[in-house]
DNA sequence: TGTGAGTTGATTTTT
DNA sequence: TCAACTCACA
């Protein structure tokens, strides 16, 4: 099959680099490519597979994994322009496997039409399960449980399989409530996310015959992102690589950043012990972004122990210094960033396309929002309430699920009441424990619901008109989708509720709903012929909230670190840097969580192109308290000499700035943030020069002073209103900075603390025994 | 059975 | 902060 490349591929391999052009032309043999970021990867993949296509290898004989949907996308699109016309198999490693499934349900017990349960129907039968097993939580959250059960299928522990380990009191919990959970999904005919691959793995490692045969079938396959595999997904990708392996991954280990679901980093660190004679291609060089971009991102991963050392290097020019800022409070982080994004539209240096902003969790980006808003820059948010999470298109896709599969209980749950119809809890709860006794579906159950005990006659009516009804959508079960989706918003009375209410929300509900029609349209469009139900459920099963991103509008982008991967951006602004949120606390005892999350940094900064700015508050908001933050510690690991901070006072200062504002952060005596501003005075302070200023010179006097106050105080026998007079939203006055009012309090007795937002927006800590903080009006 | 007020409790990342 | 849950009442 290898037979060596010609001139004619001399427009396929002209553009690429040495490395790149070995990788490209490798055939035959598995092959391992680390690319570091922005290395041309995706480049690389398109263009071997159309290599492959060139060398006479069939299209259906080729298949590509990723990670996204976008991903996919991507690499679809360019595969189109590189070799138009050839259909190669692209997609998630979910959906290659919701597709295999599909054909060989039988085999794992479950008939073709299953349905595919999210994060949100699967807790509800883990609820169920929970109950069913009559366990009261009182130490462990369903949370914890359905991640245990995760972690447990993605590493192919079936639910007979697992053994707690000692010690643990949810272990024991997990091992009474999987196999509970796994019959209810079996009975329900239904998978959750990690069942995708768990079964398709089983199937393999089962049937001998099948698995030669899917192997024979795909004989080149491309895993993208291979440092965010996990067990089932190795064993999946291993068992069709047995008899021809023509396996190519890509990956970086210095990306990994799944590991809490489940990634083995050991999959890309071994894969040269697991296949002899891999070929190994390093792609290092950088086409992305600026010298000074890539040094920081350099330094950054170079603290982390578990990785492959390799040497990033670019000839892109050196560009601006990496900026490191620190800002008073979380408002000001966001109202500064969005002045300099609407300052650099306006000049027309810039549009808003070319700027995102990074956070380590969603809910910090409302700060943003509103800052964005404020200034007219148009953004979009990547996560939120995507599309299909929205609770009237949940609703209304439980119908489809349910006349798809009749034994869907989650399905039947969320509908059966759904707009209301005089079924309530305990009519619902009778159905279940009859279904359970007789091992009927809760359809089933409802259908007898005449002859179960407890179910009065007026409930029993109830019942046996959504049944009716129900058995009137089900007659167009073959229908275009579109069609099928109009009669259940008809027969359900749905579309009734929503157009009779007067609640502004249902109107936006009523919209969402005619854009599921439309969703339905195209589909059937794109799906000609009828009975693609199943089809257009799994399609909207298997998207994820990053896939709404819109590559092509011109907004500013906000989206999670995680989100950001794979893209890139002129302009970067990475906010937030504080410990606890980065790393997350969650992260921060264990040293592997904490290079993860160092990994995660460093996915960050690599998205930058030209300027990258690095930022923390000195005091956030978080969960409704104001709380002092600390900076993450990752930014110490910096080369601080050679990025721009923030504090223009760094250099007359002998001591390095970051101890001392560490300290400043813990020491709330000073009742105030200590924070220099004079960095800020050229642009960001003119709106307010005086408030500024006051408050600069308040921070080099209150230091020092609250001692002394507390002595002029005593001396003078100044009377301090008690601590304990002080409410949460009380008005207050301060001699220095006016009328405020209390936004948080904290501690007790003479530590009593509380923080007040003044009439300039400004939030300051005071400790109540010592600052001359009054009720307004005294 | 449905609703609304009030309380509590928990807060990451996503196919 | 905010969503989920409880509980009382119509």
């Amino acid at each position: 099959m290898d037979t060596p490349a010609t001139s004619r591929d001399a427009d396929l391999l002209a553009p690429l680099t040495p490395p790149q052009r070995e990788a490209v032309t490798h055939v035959d043999g598995p092959l391992l490519i680390l690319a570091g970021p922005g290395s041309g990867k995706t480049r690389v993949v398109t263009h071997r597979i159309a290599y492959l296509l060139r060398r006479g290898i069939p299209a259906r004989s080729i298949v590509a994994l990723t990670f996204t949907n976008k991903a996919a996308d991507e690499m679809k699109s360019r595969l189109a322009s590189l070799a138009p016309q050839q259909s190669v198999w692209m997609g998630t490693f979910h959906r290659f496997c919701a597709r295999l499934l599909r054909q060989y349900a039988s085999l794992v017990g479950l008939a073709e039409n299953y349905s595919i349960y999210d994060v949100a129907d699967s807790r509800e039968i883990l609820k169920a399960a929970i109950e069913e097993e009559g366990i009261e939580l009182t130490h462990v959250t369903p949370e914890s449980i359905a991640h245990a059960i995760s972690w447990a299928k993605n590493s192919l522990i079936g639910p007979d399989d697992y053994v707690p380990s000692r010690g643990r009191q949810i272990g024991g919990i997990v091992e009474r409530v999987y196999p509970k959970y796994q019959k209810r999904l079996l009975a329900a005919n239904a998978v959750d996310f990690d069942d995708l691959l768990m079964h398709v793995a089983a199937l393999l490692k089962e049937n001998p015959e099948l698995r030669q045969q899917l192997d024979e079938k795909y004989r080149y396959i491309l895993v993208d992102e291979y440092q965010d595999t996990n067990l089932a997904q190795y064993a999946i990708v291993r068992a069709l690589s047995i008899d021809h392996p023509n396996l190519a991954v890509t990956g970086d280990p210095d990306q990994s950043i799944y590991g809490w679901r489940g990634a083995n980093l050991s999959n890309i660190l071994e894969f040269e012990k697991d296949f002899p004679n891999v070929k190994v291609v390093r792609l290092e060089q950088n086409y992305r972004s600026t010298k000074s971009i890539l040094r920081i991102a350099d330094e950054l991963i170079e603290h982390n122990v578990r990785r492959k050392k390799k040497h990033l290097f670019t000839d892109n020019p050196e560009g601006d210094p990496v900026r490191l800022y620190a800002y008073p409070s979380q408002r000001d982080e966001a109202e500064h960033i969005a002045m300099m994004i609407a300052e650099a539209i306006r000049s027309g240096r810039r549009r808003p396309r070319d700027f995102a902003v990074f956070y380590r969790i969603n809910a910090l980006s409302r700060q943003f929002e509103q800052a964005l808003r404020e200034h007219v820059i148009p953004y979009q948010i990547v996560n939120g309430l995507e599309f299909y999470q929205r609770k009237e298109i949940k609703d209304v896709l439980a119908y489809l699920h349910l006349i798809n599969n009749p034994r869907s209980e989650a399905a039947f749950l969320r509908i059966v009441n759904t707009p209301p119809r005089g079924i309530g809890k305990s009519t619902i709860s009778r159905l279940q424990a009859h279904a359970a006794q007789h091992g009927v579906s809760l359809v089933d159950a409802a259908r007898q619901a005449g002859i179960v005990p407890d179910i009065n006659k007026k409930s029993a009516i109830a019942v046996a008109r959504f049944v009716a009804m129900f058995d009137r959508v089900c007659l167009v079960a073959h229908a275009p989708v579109e069609e099928i989706v109009g009669t259940v918003l008809a027969e359900s009375g749905y579309r009734e509720v929503l157009e009779n209410s007067e609640d502004e929300e249902d109107q936006e509900r009523l919209a969402n709903v005619e854009e599921l029609l439309t969703d339905a349209r195209e589909f059937d469009m794109r799906h000609p012929g009828d009975g693609q139900l199943e089809q257009f459920l799994e399609e909207t099963a298997l998207v994820a909230d990053t896939d709404a991103w819109e590559t092509e509008s011109d907004k500013v982008s906000l989206m999670t670190m995680h989100a950001a991967k794979g893209l890139e951006f002129p302009i970067v602004f990475i906010v937030a840097c504080e410990q606890g949120l980065l790393p997350h606390e969650r992260s921060m005892q264990d040293e592997e969580k904490v290079e993860e999350e160092r990994r995660l940094l460093f996915v960050g900064i690599t998205r930058a192109q030209q300027e990258l700015q690095l930022s923390y508050a000195q005091y956030r908001m978080f969960r409704g308290v104001l709380a002092p933050a600390i900076p993450s510690p990752f930014l110490m690991e910096l080369p601080r000499q050679e990025m721009e901070l923030s504090d223009s006072a760094t250099a007359r200062r002998t001591t390095p700035d970051w101890e001392e504002s560490q300290l400043a952060s813990g020491e709330e005596e000073k009742g105030d943030t200590s924070f220099d501003v004079a960095a800020f005075d050229d642009d960001y302070s003119q709106e307010s020069p005086e408030p500024r200023r006051k408050k600069k010179a308040v921070t080099k006097v209150t230091g020092v002073v609250t001692a002394a106050e507390l002595l002029a105080e005593q001396e003078n026998g100044v009377k301090r209103t008690p601590p304990g007079m002080f409410k949460h939203g009380m008005h207050v006055t301060h001699p220095q900075y006016g009328a405020g009012q209390i936004v948080a309090l904290s501690g007790e007795g003479p530590k009593r603390r509380a923080s007040v937002r003044f009439g300039d927006g400004s939030e300051r800590k005071f400790v109540l025994i010592h600052a001359d903080l009054r009720p307004a009006g005294e």
